[in-house]
DNA sequence: TCTGGCTAGTGTAACGATACACCAACCCTG
DNA sequence: CAGGGTTGGTGTATCGTTACACTAGCCAGA
């Protein structure tokens, strides 16, 4: 039970720890052979593997990686998740979970935490709009990737941000409304937090805009901050936002929901007053989380290839980690891509109200 | 940049560094106010964090806790995540992520991984048929704890196991629809590769008993161990469940689900054919997953307290980690409840076919 | 035979914290 | 004022590994 340790090893194999550490490290390029098997036969039999609190304490160096974000019970982030553990572990690499619920002081002491357990890399899987609540750790040499977030002016320091344009993502969507003949087409922002929703909205407006049609800000719902934890916060914020658009004087005749959660809940806001989706109300998402072929109606919606952005995110950090010299922040652009289905269709006027 | 250590919060203090240390882990009883409060101020103006690689190496405690559930891109997962991770920050603890497949290899080398990490406990959210892969580890002292897993004989070991009844949960759910007067109800089991599937099965096969139904084998669908890694292959393997069934000769007027999302699948299934739900087709699932009541029609289904199992699977844990004496393995069944929903209705007849 | 160079290793001081054993200084009591 | 107890600390071996500095032993060449 005791555990045993490379002194076992070496004292089997009747070589010195250091023989046994340079086999373990890769450097045991002059080491002959015969000595070289006594050593492996000598750890197989005792079944030693190195005590990583001894080797981080050594080096420096530990093989875990950061993981934050908003909430795995987000089917999103689920995928996101399991992408990043299953990239970190081929590369020998565990990963360390965290929920911030997207507020910063989570996020700085999740982090916190992380830097005191000898993690030295963090993947965001959020993107706040402010940065600052970072910068200490960055200071002391923490590393990070964040899952899209593009450069703010006032950011006081920069990391790498690996992700899709989502400025693009919605100016899909609004142009794929627009061609389908709606002019009033509502947005479900829920809090603009983050750089990506911010983002987001921007492509709607400016797409619109550059349409020649009007951005009517009362077709913009933020809705209140959802109460972290419960995962069907998002989909409670869409049905709100949903009553509230389709309750206006002059409601929309589509609405974009700023991830497929919030689509969601618009499916059954629009429910709830009986509204029918696409015939009364064309809505469209962003995600292509693991449902929306099978709701009903499937939902159009962004697909973003989170798998790659997951498996590069890993590298990136990876690579950082092992590297010695400084890296410049490096800011990576994925394609993303319409997927239509069903709930979105042609503008046939307004049939309800 | 260097790491500020405990020697460099003694010097600035003017104390040595077992005053620090003994601060640091609750023996400062006899320890004048003024001495404390220098020793505070001098790690609060270094900005002072033990290194958790060394204290480990000293004490062979680690503050982690590994989770290895079948894959956190599965919404029940993501979920059951989100609370372990919650629980166990709230305790000091954090979160090593591990997705298994559901394969008895990926869940040991995982295991192994965190072993040889320094992590001693581990939850998991799976519960495998085997447990022999684990037995290793746990006679060098790993500690876990099971998502429901009844003891099994041949089991070599007896883990802690905290989790719902399964075979309730079926028997409530193949009870309903009998009351409703189904008498054809076929069941979209997955690969029964795991205790709480099995068990499921026999709550669904004995319930028919008792009320003097004979079990047509027909009526159960295993289908293949679905391609690991895709969120989505559980929605197909209840589509395929719901193709074949429905092309029975005499199919079922009813279909249980041994999760939600082989429920949604079903529901996929069954558009595919035209069959409509719930006029055509009752179904119901279990886990209660955040999607659930905005689906069309809203889902039918067992709400498992994942929040409780999950806080509780936490405590018990840690429970073991942090005592020394030796702990018989508990056995906790919470209680699992019935939501019905519009996705079962009465059986009219088959208006399909 | 001596020198130098190579091969195949070895010896050991760290890394940063812990916790046991120790102790100086003071106070009280008889 | 000696003896014992208490208060408020301190000194240091130790955990398991790494990696730099070192060297024993052999061989080749002069």
């Amino acid at each position: 039970m005791a555990k045993t340790t490379i002194a076992d090893v070496a004292r089997l194999a009747n070589v010195s720890v250091s023989s046994v550490s340079n086999l373990l490290n890769d450097r045991s390029q002059r080491m002959r052979p015969a000595t070289r098997k006594r050593i492996q036969d000598a750890i197989e039999q005792l079944g030693y593997t190195p005590s990583l609190a001894a080797r981080q304490l050594k080096t420096g160096l530990s093989p875990f990686i950061g993981l934050i974000v908003p909430s795995v019970a987000d089917p999103f982030f689920g995928s996101f998740a399991r992408y990043v553990e299953e990239a970190a572990s081929e590369k020998g690499y565990q990963v360390l979970l965290g929920n911030s619920d997207r507020t910063a002081e989570r996020e700085k002491a999740y982090a916190e935490m992380l830097w005191g357990s000898g993690v030295r890399g963090i993947i965001f899987g959020s993107s706040l709009v402010k940065f600052d609540h970072l910068e200490s750790l960055y200071r002391e040499g923490m590393q990070f990737v964040s899952f899209y977030r593009s450069p703010q002016s006032g950011d006081q320091f920069s990391a790498d941000t690996i992700g899709v344009d989502n400025i693009q993502a919605t100016r899909l969507l609004t142009k794929h409304l627009l061609s389908l003949g709606h002019r009033r087409i509502g947005f479900i922002s829920g809090p603009t937090d983050m750089i990506c929703r911010l983002d987001r909205v921007e492509g709607y407006t400016t797409t619109l805009k550059e349409s020649g049609i009007d951005v009517d800000q009362q077709l913009i719902w933020e809705g209140d901050h959802p109460s972290p934890g419960k995962a069907s916060a998002y989909l409670e914020l869409g049905r709100q936002g949903a009553h509230y658009l389709l309750s206006l004087a002059n409601p929309p005749s589509a609405i974009i929901a700023i991830n497929d959660m919030h689509a969601f809940g618009v499916y059954a806001g629009a429910r709830d007053l009986g509204v029918v989706i696409p015939d009364d109300l064309s809505v469209a998402g962003i995600d292509d989380i693991v449902v929306t072929d099978i709701a009903v109606p499937p939902l159009t919606t962004i697909k973003q290839p989170i798998h790659d952005i997951a498996r590069l995110s890993v590298e990136r950090i990876i690579d950082r980690l092992e590297s010695k010299e400084f890296q410049e922040a490096i800011h990576r652009i994925l394609p993303s891509t319409l997927i239509v289905r069903e709930s979105t269709t042609k503008f046939r006027g307004r049939p309800y109200h």
